[in-house]
DNA sequence: CGTATTCCCTGCACGC
DNA sequence: TGCGTGCAGGGAATAC
């Protein structure tokens, strides 16, 4: 589900939530394995906490709180969504943020692939040193990503979803902006020039900005409390398109499988 | 070391 | 209709 302007969007969403309702009461759990174990000394210690902040970094969502910090990251398929206390639960809820207005803020997880963690020390730093630029922050640049790119045998595609070269460019994400960069995802990283890489990141900039004024990309079951379903699945122009016409120059458009991961680009504007 | 594959988990679309 | 197969937005752990 989410890349980061579904990320951002999620955060947004959270932020106004707890803006109007600050006070979480009590946290309820209804399984204690998700793809880590939930911090449930901090879950049982959440009485009476006062959110004071919801950042995201990369994919990760920041929830601080006057009683610690939450880390949260909702893997392929968590979504929150807000709830009425005594409104029907759904099978896949397994956390519940009971706030002080009454609502409850649900945290829902098919896959089970998110988690929460407690952070005790600085978040900031451990991303800092673990993690790549943040794609929309004005220090990442062309220059700084050819310099991720050097020696990098594998494919841009790749070496762009690698999060400690830069976060929060996933699987829809990477394929939109290579073909808008008319820069082909099978292309060797290293093989990628200055001049590219610049473009690439002027449009990364582009799609991660339009994504989230969109509200994201909603396929499958992508949605954010407060702001629904995002509507940007409709400006792609690659993904999940194979075989059908590109829409520049009408060549059907590919998929080729990369670490793994579906991929798709125009045989003819790509190179 | 870097790169590719496998696995975690459930749901859903598809073909037979 | 039912069943098997493959695939899904992430990322960590393996296997080369």
């Amino acid at each position: 589900m989410p890349e980061l302007p579904e990320v951002e969007v999620v955060r947004r969403s959270l932020e106004r939530i707890f803006q109007q309702e600050p006070v979480v009461e009590k946290i309820i759990w209804h399984r204690p394995d998700l793809r880590f174990p939930l911090p449930l000394q901090i879950f049982k210690k959440w009485k009476k906490v006062r959110i004071l902040s919801v950042k995201r970094r990369a994919k990760y969502l920041l929830i601080e709180s006057d009683c610690g910090s939450l880390v949260c990251h909702l893997g392929m398929t968590g979504n929150f969504r807000i709830s009425e206390m005594n409104s029907p639960r759904k099978p896949h809820d397994h956390v519940e943020f009971w706030l002080a207005s009454g609502q409850v803020l649900l945290f829902a997880d098919p896959r089970r692939f998110g988690f929460f963690l407690s952070w005790p020390g600085d978040w900031a730093q451990v991303t800092r040193e673990l993690l790549g630029f943040e794609p929309l922050s004005e220090e990442w640049s062309g220059s700084l990503l050819k310099q991720g790119v050097k020696g990098r045998k594998a494919p841009i595609k790749t070496v762009l979803m690698d999060q400690k070269v830069v976060v929060g460019i996933g699987n829809i994400y990477a394929s939109e902006i290579l073909f808008r960069a008319r820069v082909r995802p099978t292309r060797s990283a290293m093989r990628v020039s200055l001049r590219e890489c610049e473009q690439i990141v002027e449009i990364t900039r582009e799609v991660l900005n339009a994504a989230i004024q969109q509200g994201g990309s909603s396929i499958r079951d992508f949605k954010s409390p407060g702001h629904g379903e995002g509507n940007f699945q409709t400006s792609h122009l690659v993904y999940d398109r194979d075989k059908k016409t590109c829409v520049v120059c009408a060549t059907p458009i590919r998929r080729t499988v990369l670490s793994g991961r579906s991929t798709f680009w125009c045989p003819r504007c790509q190179t």
